[in-house]
DNA sequence: GTCTATATCTGGATAGAC
DNA sequence: GTCTATCCAGATATAGAC
């Protein structure tokens, strides 16, 4: 219980940080930003981290972990199609409702992930190659279309999935719609399956299942 | 003639504050850098721009000029299968040799486009409606999948190409392979024409036609 | 057009009272 | 755990000699 107030302006403090971090990146993010946010004084940050570095990797990591969970759906004995499906819808709900993770992500990504580079080239990819297997198994199966490229494909997934929420303001600049609206995210999302699905599944009923959501 | 040894010098700077500005935002990266990558003095950049934000504002308009260009291929009178392979060969290819710009233009999407937003909203958004329609048309001629959205489908367009440039990191630290190299990028390219198409042309000989690539 | 010097401010970070 | 005071490096920007 005595513990409860600290953890507590930890919090505060972590996503005062993401919201600031995921504007201006690492650099051009201030801590006296951060600490207004946060309720507290900048000085008051050094308590909790050691440096300005520290907090960023924090931050970054709790956005990583969530930003991966989904790939978990990718098992061998489900269907591909479903199984993309999920993932899309799942993807970009979560883009939706994290969309500062999705962007602290991408920028770091952008920005060289100087960050980030071990973790990517170690645990990630390792997560990552697994995954590719999966997909590799499906086309032994013939469940999955043998043009595909499994890596490449999953980047695709990646980048159209993260795009909603990373590009949000373009989105809504241009087409004069928001994704905050119901339906039209509805749609959104509807037209991403199908479009990914046709041309993935070995048989022609890509489109039909997609259009059950 | 006499103006050329200073045009040479303001290009010079230019291309600095684009490699700096592409990998720190706006308020990352810092004057100092840009001036040493440009050869010149610190202070010699406010005689040719009258502030940081005038220079940064310079080079996002410049990139954003050629970023634009590849949507001149989206003509009415011309096949959706040939215009769509032609456009994502040439934003992959100019992805690839212009990847600072497509991650500055990228870095100023994410943080808000608080120095794009009006043109955003302005010239772009007409281009872009302009697309729109053509695409519109495609489909009231049968030559484009009814099922398609134009404007979802446009910018899912552009976020699938502009990612091989801004993720790059990514994408080599997972599969390995880099996309300088010549083979790998062809069939990236390949992938992504084939994976896009399948999904949107109605006729069924989408996939066929592009593997003519 | 380019350099030096300098003004002014904000950045991250530390020391120490409370 | 939190606040005040302060250090110092680096930031943008200006003035003026050359």
């Amino acid at each position: 219980m005595e513990l409860k107030k600290s953890t507590q302006k930890r919090n505060q403090l972590l996503n005062a940080a993401l919201d600031v971090f995921s504007v201006y990146g690492f650099s051009g993010a201030s801590l006296d930003e951060i600490a207004q946010l946060a309720q507290m004084h900048k000085s008051n940050i050094f308590y909790y981290y050691e440096n300005k570095e520290a907090l960023y990797v924090e931050v970054l990591m709790l956005v990583l972990q969530k930003w991966l969970e989904p790939l978990q759906l990718f098992e061998v004995d489900r269907e591909p199609a479903d199984v993309l499906s999920e993932y899309i819808i799942q993807k970009i709900e979560y883009s939706k409702a994290h969309s500062k993770a999705s962007k602290l992500f991408a920028l770091e990504i952008i920005q060289g992930a100087p960050y980030i580079h071990t973790v990517l080239k170690g645990s990630i990819k390792k997560h990552f190659k697994r995954k590719v297997k999966v997909l590799q198994q499906w086309q032994e199966q013939g469940k999955l279309a043998k043009e595909i490229d499994p890596e490449i494909f999953i980047i695709n997934l990646w980048s159209i999935t993260q795009s909603y929420a990373d590009f949000d303001i373009q989105f809504e600049a241009l087409t004069g719609k928001t994704l905050r609206n119901r339906n039209f995210h509805q749609r959104a999302i509807q037209h991403t399956v199908a479009l990914l699905l046709s041309g993935c599944t070995a048989e022609k009923s890509a489109l039909s299942e997609a259009e059950n959501l």
